[in-house]
DNA sequence: CCTGTTTTGTAACGATCATTACATTAAGGA
DNA sequence: TCCTTAATGTAATGATCGTTACAAAACAGG
């Protein structure tokens, strides 16, 4: 008997998802939220609490989102070596003039240091993507594409830490250029 | 003829880095600063002008600084395998409860994206030290110490991604195993 | 010992921060 | 149609933001 919502939830944690992963959590005022909702600020709060809960439902949502993406890697149809590059291409995100980054990096950076239940987050995903290289590295290398002589875990770890450094460096990049060069190297070394 | 300072701008710029470095240059109020330097509010705004100025000097303290570490890299004496391990390894900053990361790092993630005058400055730092990375490549080759085969730039490219990857990793991990052994991984690249 | 100049301490500025109080609106069940 | 209940819109909350205005203080040159 209620009044009904007449907003869908999840596209308003998409919404502000965004929102977040342009500006940073601190640089993104309750204005903005509101601003990128569509919402009322009552209806905002109402539903999500506070901004610090809104922002971990909306990192939730992305880091489900990523890890679909990252399914790619387990899927056995595709090539292993060409589902990597693709992820690792898309760090690049040529298609995006602003530099966003990568929720994931710029979270860690920003608030996994003073934030544990953030922390714990990120960690847990960033063990999720290594699984996934490991097995598409393990896979590559039962298809004679990758060297099999290579420690399958640990060139996944080689291959998460690198993504995150990529990240870090296409913030500041004037060209791409010289990480294009880099994603060609990392991925020499699978050979 | 003037009344005279009684404090040291250096002095005070490193501990007003430090401030920025824990926190970030949003987190980090005007307040914090002041406590940071044991200046007043007035002292800090008549000879820094701004909090944005403050910070930009705050950094470049901190770029010059990590320069000088960095030198150790294209120091002739020690061995190349062991200033880069030496690198990496401080970057893991055991020494340290808190996690920190680097501030190079941290800014890139947090401003490089929407301030180009600081996106300059962390450019030209990476330039620097890629070039510190390729020189110690170089030097280990000749001495027999690494992969004569090995593209030194593109090997230098991968190992300051890696870095950069490292120091965001850490931010959110436990324990620092996984990283260490990424470590070991990353200079086997070198053989 | 003044005088001039700059630093220093205090207090306040307007703006914006996240959050909430409250009145209004709207819809389902009776 | 009326009543209940929750969603909504508006306005304001106290706190904190970065910055500044201003008076008092302190030193160097005369």
């Amino acid at each position: 008997m209620p009044r009904p919502r007449i907003f869908d939830e999840d596209r308003v944690l998409q919404d502000v998802m965004k929102a977040f992963w342009r500006k940073g959590y601190l640089a993104t005022s309750a204005e903005d939220l509101v601003k990128a909702s569509g919402l009322g600020r009552s209806s905002l709060y109402n539903t999500f609490s506070s901004k610090a809960a809104l922002f971990e439902r909306s990192l939730d949502c992305y880091l489900t989102c990523t890890r679909q993406v990252a399914k790619t890697l387990s899927d056995t149809e595709a090539s292993p070596e060409a589902a990597i590059r693709e992820v690792f291409i898309s760090a690049l995100e040529p298609e995006v003039p602003e530099r966003l980054g990568c929720l994931v990096t710029n979270t860690a950076i920003e608030l996994a240091g003073q934030n544990e239940r953030i922390a714990k987050m990120l960690q847990r995903h960033f063990d999720l993507l290594r699984q996934a290289f490991t097995e598409a590295i393990k896979r590559g290398q039962r298809n004679g594409e990758f060297n099999a002589e290579l420690d399958p875990t640990g060139s996944a770890e080689l291959l998460l830490t690198l993504l995150q450094g990529i990240r870090v460096q296409s913030k500041s990049a004037t060209d791409s250029l010289i990480l294009e060069r880099t994603i060609d190297q990392a991925l020499r070394l699978l050979h």
